[in-house]
DNA sequence: ATCATCGCTATTGTATACAAACACCCCTCG
DNA sequence: CGAGGGGTGTTTGTATACAATAGCGATGAT
């Protein structure tokens, strides 16, 4: 999973860190963020916190004010929302693509994740479902989908568009039945993928992302 | 008082006049580019220009091989197609979004700018329509529509997406009846925004959007 | 008392120096 | 003759020093 490629590097320490930091709530939205107390809390110096604030305000993690001062973004709900929405149509575009382009490879790999992610939902001797196996393994799915896509540039843009921190949440919110669901919807998809039909794949992930969203918001609030 | 905008920064200098080294293709898609040559040429240090540098490469105009080595990416036609379907997609869903929220003041700067359009691209005593100001008026026209919808993140993703060069190709092949229906369209647009229908708005931008792109198929090459 | 103006300070912007990593090439050895 | 290994030079990555600038407060005038 080489999802960072080069974690070593202070750079990529710096936007790990710091995007944890405001996704965690340890820095209040709309407070003032300076490089200097950045680069000190993250151990580096300032010039890769430069490199990863620019990423993060185009990321709109971050804002400017007066062209200058940075501020740590405020995500009201309906921020949110329109990242679903764009999400949604987005994803169902890459699953609609994915659809007529998808390598038998991919689609075994694909049967083979949501194998495993109807395994850690059903609950079985033990305790109940397993939340972080499903997070895992969920992602990978949605990653095979995009890669399958054949569009670098819809990849990019999505993933700006899917916090895991925001699909974690909505996945503590599902009940046992819809992870499940969660889980035959993926199935519906491997069909539609199966019968090479774009818009019945398109379709499907709209749904389940839209699903996913007002699973989300009946969610509390993060902190 | 004034502020210079940031066109005065040394970072924002090398982001356009790199970006522009790429888009006018004096340098060949695929060439490796090295920091310092870089600086050299737009005149500033290495600092400014790797800030430069990852902008881009979020933007794909460069990709970087072996984790390090930059080069120009290389757009087949195929990307651009994508391109295009990606902007229809969220340009409509802007429209859509605009349709329920734009200002009274905005609909009478939408209808003013058409004007000029209209103005622009009907063949008067002189020799023919003004190109230029099409292009200003337009881009003008489609900026106060997203800047409606009210959705900054739809701002940023489409600000990748919409490359003037591109929109310039296109509009240089269009006929003079092809100049007129954009802006025939572009008063539909208005008249779909005056009804608040957001369907509608979608519709006519989708069709707008998705014609430039047939007309641009049909150019020549840009070099 | 309120407002404008001036100057200081905190913070960002840029350049440069240095360190590390990577690629390439040559040389040696099997 | 091919393959592997190290050396070398080029390129990127990071830190630090310095310059510029925006914000803020003090100070004084009206």
């Amino acid at each position: 999973m080489a999802t960072t490629g080069s974690i070593s590097k202070a750079s990529e320490r710096a936007y790990q860190a710091i995007r944890a930091l405001i996704l965690s709530g340890s820095v209040a939205p709309g407070s003032p963020l300076t490089e200097e107390a950045l680069a000190d809390i993250v151990g580096v110096s300032r010039t890769p916190v430069r490199e990863a604030l620019r990423r993060l305000e185009s990321e709109l993690y971050i804002t400017r004010s007066g062209g200058t001062r940075l501020f740590v973004a405020n995500w009201s709900h309906d921020d949110i929302a329109e990242m679903f929405t764009l999400r949604a149509m987005l994803e169902a575009h890459a699953a609609a693509r994915a659809a007529t382009r998808i390598t038998a490879a991919a689609l075994a790999e694909l049967a083979a994740i949501n194998a495993r992610i109807t395994k850690a939902v059903s609950h079985g001797s033990d305790s109940g479902p397993d939340i972080a196996a499903f997070l895992t393994e969920n992602r990978r799915f949605h990653e095979v989908i995009i890669d399958q896509s054949g569009s670098p540039r819809l990849a990019a843009i999505l993933a700006t568009l899917v916090e895991q921190p925001v699909v974690r949440r909505t996945a503590a919110r599902y009940s046992a039945q819809e992870l499940a669901r969660s889980a035959h919807e993926h199935s519906q998809l491997i069909q539609a993928f199966n019968a090479r039909d774009a818009e019945w794949a398109r379709s499907i992930m709209t749904a389940h992302i839209r699903r996913a969203f007002h699973a989300f918001s009946t969610a509390p609030p993060a902190k």
